[in-house]
DNA sequence: CTGATTCCCGACACAATCCGTCGGAATAAG
DNA sequence: CTTATTCCGACGGATTGTGTCGGGAATCAG
């Protein structure tokens, strides 16, 4: 009786709703960051081993490994094969938003999945007056993200005003 | 050989890490507040039945109330059970924060493990210099979901200044 | 040339989570 | 008592996240 109705939304969303990379940081934007972070310390002219960037941090090679492919097809880091190869910063850490490294890696920033971007995804643009929420939240993430570069996590201490609020409940 | 590298980092994570309801909305977030606002819409004083809005906003009737318990329970909207029972919202629409209700559905605000309350999930908090970028996303987003407030979205038409802005890439 | 080192890439497996359904119990109105 | 409705726990399928594996391609040293 009831099912149509559950077959009207069911059919809707034609790809998966979250998994094309929305404001969901998985360990994919922990370890990328976690090595581009480690890479720009130990960077010093000549390329650095995958292996050794794994060793510093503790991370699963292999899977580091598939990870950063996205670094590199963006252009964010150089890569070099072959005995004494490895990855090297394409450009200086204080011109490296994190925001480029996030979206490397965890693709495009989209909370909801009303907001992508080719076809109509949903089709109640005239009845759903929720689009300025999830819009402004992606706008917010983007700001909070671009807002640091990556020298400004290399540098220990606080990079720019940084207040550890305990606050009750965020 | 090098599978004790992958070793210490496997054992690492105790729970699973993006699952205590990250950043990520998922249609958990989507339908809740499809159904708050068609709820506030249709709250004449008269209890609105869980039906009627699975409905008018075409979703899974037996899903959306499993996902409204957490509103429930956090004191959002009243329930009243029988006959001619539904849904309540508990306060007036403007003064319900998007930010309570996103909670209240999806969780504390935590876009990274690390940012967890209880324990000491990050055993590198000396080395760790990432956290502050990761703290300062989930300030924008909750900082983003309070500047609504559920009756800016019952009104249609553009709440605050709204651009949709079609930039390239965010 | 040969071999060692390192990046590159596709496929695969396991586990977790999300999405949604189902059936029944409790409560209230007529 | 019958009906309408919320409430609650359990269950399954599909998807995705996490990580491994093996081999191929480039580069350098000898």
């Amino acid at each position: 009786m009831a099912n149509h109705i559950a077959d009207a939304a069911h059919d809707a969303p034609p790809r998966g709703l979250h998994g094309s990379g929305a404001v969901a940081f998985s360990t994919r934007g922990e370890y990328g960051v976690r090595f581009m972070v480690a890479l720009a310390r130990m960077d010093h002219g000549e390329p650095v081993s995958l292996t050794d960037i794994a060793e510093a941090e503790e991370l699963p090679r292999a899977y580091l490994e598939q990870i950063i492919g996205g670094l590199r097809d963006a252009g964010i880091i150089d890569s070099q094969r072959g005995a004494h190869g490895g990855y090297r910063l394409a450009r200086p850490a204080n011109e490296v938003r994190m925001g480029a490294i996030m979206r490397a890696l965890e693709g495009p920033i989209v909370p909801m999945a009303c907001l992508a971007e080719e076809g109509s995804p949903c089709n109640r643009t005239g009845n759903c007056s929720v689009i300025p929420l999830w819009s402004r939240v992606r706008d917010a993430v983007a700001v909070a993200l671009d807002s640091f570069t990556l020298a400004d996590l290399t540098q220990p201490g606080a990079p720019i005003s940084l207040q550890r609020n305990k606050s009750a409940s965020l």
